[in-house]
DNA sequence: CCCTAATGGATAGCAGCACTATCTGCTATC
DNA sequence: GATAGCAGATAGTGCTGCTATCCATTAGGG
């Protein structure tokens, strides 16, 4: 109980209803809030901090929803170390090169375009600067994902859940997809190399 | 500098030929390995006991793949909070169900299995039940991913460095999926709804 | 040949994060 | 009226990824 104080303190969870100067009620709204706050910490991954940010633009209502999103996001990368070599400005060349040949609508400052470089250029400096091959495969995927997560939350979901299913769908679902790319890595390489050892799970 | 002599002490990074009591000398490989690390960690999330794992697993000519990719994987879930509720036991029950209606061979003691439902408890306890309702589509994507994936390493890379390569495309592939992920997102969403205001990057 | 600056190795310290424990004052209730 | 409990505030904990300091040794320039 003492991580509900810990998380009203730090703005996640709004304070209980005072009915006496010691007595404070909560009900089902702060219940549905510690869950999402718990799946968002436990599943998605995200800092408190950053969950902060996202529950107060989730409830300013006037708040679009990109910039919601943005506040979520930045649990991704952020770390600003930004690397300015070769690899990094071929990253974001084709990052852009990508953005365009798919004709994506996306603002050019998106911090996923960042990321995205950022990732493709760590990947060119170990000599897997050829993963960009793949990277249409890739976006294909993600085109999927996202196509699915949208019809989602506009076939569920109402109006005023909107912003918050968003959220949801964004952070959980990525864990969800990385699971399942797990499972069908796994599956996908028994295929093609045949099943080995058993599990044995001995990680330390 | 002194970040390198951590790395060495953690048993990232293999201390370097002593061609004095005092003169250490780095080379290429060193080298490779430390981009390899600051990836990991970086732009993967890893933390370094888990690259620990990873790297002692890669070295080790005669370790199986998937524990390799065990030890790397872990950095997901892994909080072992279950939460053993209806939630999770319907949980379990889709996943199971979605690994044999896709005829994945997966070791059904897959910690991605175990991520996978965790996720989907979470979602449903959010009110979001259902999402299983979209998990084919996520499911085709991974699958797509997958083979996208494999085939790049069955056509890039000679056996030797399978291993490294497989580690590499797992674990930096998800940042890249992750982003272009946000990005498609941002895209269909202008598509459906048409574009909201200007970036106007402001998070904290 | 000697003196300085640098290096490897070991130990200790630091900052950030997610909590947790304690302490104080008050009040519901038995 | 005594006790148990809660709200609120402050301080402390354990873990993680580094960083700083200390020591003995040694490269290497004058």
């Amino acid at each position: 109980m003492p991580t509900i104080k810990y998380y009203v303190r730090e703005g996640l969870l709004p304070p209980g209803e005072l009915t006496s100067p010691n007595q404070a009620t909560y009900g089902e709204v702060h219940e549905r809030r510690l869950r999402l706050i718990r799946a968002l910490l436990d599943v998605g991954g995200m800092k408190v901090a950053e969950i902060a940010d996202v529950l107060t633009a989730i409830d300013d209502p006037a708040r679009p929803l990109h910039k919601v999103l943005g506040a979520a996001a930045d649990r991704l990368g952020a770390s600003s170390v930004e690397h300015d070599d070769t690899e990094s400005a071929a990253a974001h060349a084709v990052v852009t090169d990508l953005v365009s040949r798919r004709g994506w609508r996306t603002h050019e400052a998106d911090p996923a375009a960042a990321d995205l470089a950022k990732a493709l250029a760590a990947m060119a400096r170990l000599g897997h600067g050829a993963f960009v091959e793949v990277l249409d495969d890739y976006a294909d995927a993600a085109e999927q994902v996202a196509r699915a997560d949208l019809a989602y939350v506009g076939r569920r979901v109402s109006v005023e859940d909107m912003v918050e299913s968003v959220v949801i769908g964004t952070v959980l679902g990525e864990a969800v997809f990385s699971a399942l790319r797990r499972l069908a890595h796994v599956d996908a390489s028994a295929q093609r190399y045949g099943a080995d050892g058993p599990p044995e799970p001995k990680t330390s």
